[in-house]
DNA sequence: TCTGGGGTCCTAGGACCC
DNA sequence: TCTGGGGTCCTAGGACCC
């Protein structure tokens, strides 16, 4: 991305591998769409000897597709006004939001083209896919408007969710998994200073059919002991009889970033409060979990039950960018971690165990 | 390919309130 | 007291994306 941000400042990441650059005013600097798009190429070998494909366009949906095209390693230029004669002999499937379903219903209507799709009444496509067949009709005649984002959006849910090697009916594997998912999604929560208000479940069976269950707190939390205990309430009812193919916990409906004060929920300074011995606690396990790696510190319940890792963190989320002390905007040539240790280590560790009965899981892979 | 994990957005129905 | 309508919130499920 570093290289990307030669060009323009203005660039935004779609995954670790692809970004959007609005380009628009460097013309009179480094040349045409065209030009830029060469250069890029030029840059991107240079730097990680990799070939990349690019495409230029006016709007980021036809610039998509016509990156899309020519992988992996192309220049497509679609001049302003050519958009939708560029698009008509495409197959549907080329579109963004057209995916196995949409394709399949589109094709019963005998839409095999995006210009058939652009030619298909609008009011057709919305009496069958709501609000969604307005915007399939727009983007087939290439109108799309939204603007490249410099910066990432704030992260709606952070969930977890596994699936078993093998479709599982046993209870204690269930709950304990529930406990890994809640612990690493209370995590991520508390290191990006956020409090979720609803807590999800998700779970398949080995039929694959998908059930979600979910519900609202009064009070938004970032700890695990709340989402584990509604995680659990929720799934129970929903898991007994079945076998468990996957299972999921999420949270949403975040509140304002939380304050984490030193002092008891009474705001007491005097006698440390027991809400605030654990919180400490907490925040012991966190840090080591921040300087050891997310395995470095486990609940006992866990032990040895190779069950999720939690805490695992990832380098596209604008949640986590932010524990990590890094640009929401991901950046391939990113900084590394300081791994300092402290010497209150020991006590810190001594906490955690005594306080949370928690232990201390020495990993090899990890030195 | 029998289908991993983390997300977003949309729709529809029900509860509740005014 | 009953009725209807509208707005909002919550819940469940589905489609899609990388």
């Amino acid at each position: 991305m570093a290289v990307l941000r030669r060009f323009t400042p203005i660039v935004e990441p779609v995954s670790i591998d692809e970004a959007f650059l609005d380009v628009t005013g460097t013309d009179r600097l480094i040349g045409s769409g065209e030009e830029v798009g060469r250069q890029i190429k030029a840059g991107i070998v240079d730097e990680t000897q990799l070939t990349a494909s690019v495409g230029v366009a006016a709007s980021k949906l036809v610039a998509k597709i016509a990156s899309d095209l020519r992988k992996p390693d192309g220049l497509v230029v679609v001049e302003p006004g050519d958009e939708a004669e560029f698009l008509a002999p495409l197959p549907i499937s080329r579109m963004w939001g057209v995916g196995e379903s949409t394709a399949t219903v589109l094709r019963e209507y005998g839409v095999r083209t995006l210009g058939d799709l652009a030619a298909t009444p609008v009011d057709l496509l919305v009496r069958r896919f709501g609000k969604h067949g307005a915007t399939l009709h727009d983007r087939a005649l290439g109108i799309d408007d939204d603007p490249v984002h410099a910066e990432a959006a704030d992260a709606k849910s952070v969930s977890h969710e596994h699936t078993f090697d093998v479709d599982t009916n046993d209870r204690e594997t269930i709950e304990r998994t529930l406990l890994a998912m809640a612990d690493g999604v209370s995590g991520r929560l508390r290191s990006a200073g956020l409090k979720a208000a609803t807590v999800h479940v998700k779970i398949r069976d080995s039929s694959f059919r998908t059930i979600t269950r979910q519900r609202t707190l009064v009070e938004p939390t970032d700890q695990t002991e709340p989402i584990f205990r509604i995680a659990l309430d929720l799934a129970r009812p929903e898991v007994r009889g079945i076998r468990v193919r996957l299972l999921g916990v999420g949270t949403s409906n975040f509140g304002e970033p939380s304050q984490i004060g030193m002092f008891g929920a009474d705001g007491s300074s005097g006698a440390e409060s027991r809400e605030a011995r654990r919180r400490r606690a907490i925040e012991a396990s966190d840090d080591l979990r921040r300087r050891y790696g997310h395995r470095a510190v486990t609940r006992g319940r866990l032990v040895g039950t190779g069950l999720p890792a939690p805490f695992e963190r990832d380098p596209m989320s604008p949640t986590d960018r932010r524990t990590l002390g890094e640009p929401d905007t991901a950046d391939t040539g990113r900084k590394q971690l300081r791994a300092t240790a402290r010497p209150g280590l020991r006590d810190a560790a001594a906490e955690v165990d005594a306080r949370l009965e928690q232990a201390e899981v020495p990993q090899s892979e990890e030195s």
